[in-house]
DNA sequence: TTGCCAACATACTCCTCGGTATGTAATCTT
DNA sequence: AAGATTACATACCGAGGAGTATGTTGGCAA
């Protein structure tokens, strides 16, 4: 077990770094990334930073796991809705329901994975884990780029308004991605207040790019 | 001059404290709060901390006076096309321009006010700014709330979709306000290339809510 | 011209927090 | 069962940075 902690990227998920991950999330969510202590993350856990330093080598790191643990999640669900079936329009809508819907069943781990790395980052450590960075940011390139070409299908399929895919993904994903700034979970809500709230989203979004009359 | 420094809210915009403000939205947008040291604010202003503790008592107080700077400038602009003369959606959709336009001109101070206040204050400094804080949210929600009486006006008219006001607001904002995480000004970007992002995210945001079929 | 005050700069304090070095109990190996 | 390793906790250090206390200079009033 712990094969490997020299490489950050795509670590298997011991059970005990993904406690911390869970816990960090929650505290990065709160107070962003400069603002949060190690301490605090500890405290979270009922723990010292010993605890965490045994595990992660710097803020940084554990940061970067938080944001790798977002992008793995949401690749590994909508990739299959993006290679499946249904024309353009089907499968995004699909996508984009499920996108939004892990959004806010996964709040901590994704409101920081959106936020991202916003050059607080670039500007803190700087060059040192740019290696690191810059595999992060395509993690996140990627994961657009799956969205980025079922739309274009649609633009090609003639069903989305006519413009470069690129530029109609920002849209959309903002429509979709900015609950992770106003929506906040209540006790007593139930799966289907989220799932209501995702199909408005997804509605709102589709027929931002949808071409045409629908009913 | 300087007729008042004791309350930060609805200053009269002195001359030297907004060459701050301009400053300081700068850093705070590459750094974010937490992570932005007075120096460095200084530093961009070609001067020393001397010179902001001067106009500002304190780091959260300057962070403050640009959320309010952003708030206003929006507010000055979009509510008078508003109360101005068309029907919802062409009112909507003038709004919906100006203001992805203004958030690109202004970028870095409208970038900081669109992160908004994100806990990274309520926990960092809590409750000393409680009350500033509030009326900075409070500024939010009425601006927000602009919107969200001209949506009405439309559901009402028949002319959107039927969505709570308060929520067909969010993904509207979203495909807008989103446009601070992805939009880097370019150097050789002109007026035009702005004005032809603003009027695609708008289209986007426009057909989103509007009911039945357009062009 | 002199005193006063605004508008800064300089120098210092103090505390938080990232990171490390060290201790220690439990578990595993042989 | 006796080292060795894991999985932490505890104690410490050092840097950075917010805020302050104290100069210093130029303009303006009387």
């Amino acid at each position: 077990m712990d094969a490997d902690t020299s490489s950050p990227i795509s670590l298997t998920g011991n059970e005990a770094r993904d406690e911390i991950v869970r816990a960090a999330a929650e505290v990065f969510m709160e107070f962003g990334f400069a603002a949060t202590s190690i301490d605090a993350v500890a405290e979270r856990l009922g723990a010292t930073k010993g605890r965490i330093y045994h595990y992660y080598r710097s803020k940084a790191e554990l940061y970067f796991d938080v944001q790798i643990a977002a992008m793995e999640k949401l690749a590994r669900e909508i990739e299959p809705i993006a290679k499946g079936a249904g024309n353009a329009a089907e499968r995004l809508e699909a996508m984009a329901l499920r996108h939004a819907t892990i959004l806010m069943e996964d709040l901590p781990v994704q409101k920081v994975a959106v936020r991202g790395l916003e050059r607080e980052l670039l500007g803190a450590v700087a060059a040192r884990h740019a290696k690191t960075l810059r595999s992060i940011i395509r993690l996140r390139d990627d994961y657009e780029q799956i969205f980025a070409e079922v739309i274009d299908d649609g633009i090609r399929a003639g069903l989305f308004v006519d413009l470069p895919p690129r530029l109609a993904t920002k849209p959309f994903f903002g429509a979709l991605n900015w609950l992770t700034v106003w929506y906040v979970p209540r006790r007593l809500q139930t799966a289907e207040d989220i799932a209501e709230i995702a199909r408005t989203l997804t509605g709102c979004a589709m027929r931002g790019i949808l071409k045409g009359a629908q009913l």
